[in-house]
DNA sequence: ACGTTGTCCTGTCTGC
DNA sequence: TGCAGACAGGACAACG
């Protein structure tokens, strides 16, 4: 789930909480989590160390440590990273609750994950740039690399489906499948278009639509339809601007055509077929 | 090189 | 009501 506007909004809201803290001991319940190193090495390593920095790569949440190595974060669909304050630490931890970080001053860090698809690597923190994951990713989307003419020349080269191409995080990282159906409603561009029809004009839309829908989606502190939370436990409220995703059979807030759904890729994609050419 | 499909999991929704 | 099956926001491997 979490995509680019909810990661962003997981750092943010953990950054005041939980910088400079030390994490005093480590618990892994659901060893799978880890991805590298083992469950032993990774809490062994993690102990006595201080955050010193949060950073996000796409759909990653990064945590630097201070001796020198860091922990990449992927939440996959159901991935949940939580401040648990004094006053909650002696909550007990559920079902979901696959590993807990123990700070100083007797407060946690709990990543919980239903769905158990997301994974923690601890790495060299000179080495993040090197991993698989941190290597494939794309531009950010609002890196000054990433122009309508950049777009433009992208989706000449490529002959799939524009939705798809907004979702290939090799090209651009951090949209996913919420953002990118929003986008292309903003555009007017339907998700099966070949992205080597789009005009100038279309691209022009599309990265006009994917600025605007993602600082927005930010603003709005993510979306949460199903499991999404920040770091404080709180819901986004981006689901209520939502203006095709989880719209199915409503009528288009532009025309009052009826939203459909279809699978493009493999996934759903809802748009309006009045609005969206 | 690219696109498609299956897989990892559990919770929830849909339809019979 | 109960239950089986479909389906879910992501990423990756295997295959054609």
């Amino acid at each position: 789930m979490p995509e680019l506007p909810e990661v962003e909004t997981i750092k943010r809201t953990l950054e005041p909480k939980i910088l400079g803290r030390r994490i005093e001991n480590a618990e892994v319940f659901y060893c799978s989590i880890i991805k590298c190193p083992s469950v032993n090495e990774f809490v062994d390593k993690v102990k006595g160390c201080s955050i010193i920095k949060l950073r996000r790569r796409g759909k990653y949440l990064l945590i630097d440590l201070d001796n020198s190595s860091s922990m990449i974060i992927s939440f996959r669909m159901t991935g949940q990273l939580l401040y648990v304050d004094k006053n909650n630490v002696g909550y007990p931890y559920d079902r979901h609750t696959h590993a807990v970080f123990k700070l100083e001053n007797g407060v946690e860090l709990r990543f919980r994950d239903p769905r158990k698809f997301g994974r923690i690597a601890l790495v060299k923190t000179s080495e993040v740039e090197n991993t698989k994951e941190i290597l494939k990713l794309g531009y950010e989307p609002f890196s000054p690399e990433v122009t309508e003419d950049m777009l433009f020349q992208f989706f000449k080269s490529r002959r799939g489906k524009i939705k798809q191409l907004l979702m290939d995080q090799s090209f651009i990282c951090g949209i996913g499948n919420i953002y990118s159906d929003e986008i292309l409603f903003y555009a007017g561009i339907h998700p099966e278009r070949t992205s080597n029809t789009l005009t100038i004009e279309e691209v022009r839309a599309v990265y006009n639509g994917m600025v605007k829908v993602l600082n927005e989606a930010i603003e709005q502190r993510g979306t949460s339809i199903k499991d999404y939370v920040d770091g404080k436990g709180d819901k986004g409220s981006y689901q209520h601007l939502l203006k095709v995703y989880g719209r199915k059979g409503e009528k288009c807030c532009r025309c009052g055509s009826e939203i459909i759904c279809t699978k493009v890729g493999g996934r759903t994609a809802h748009f309006c077929p009045h609005c969206q050419k």
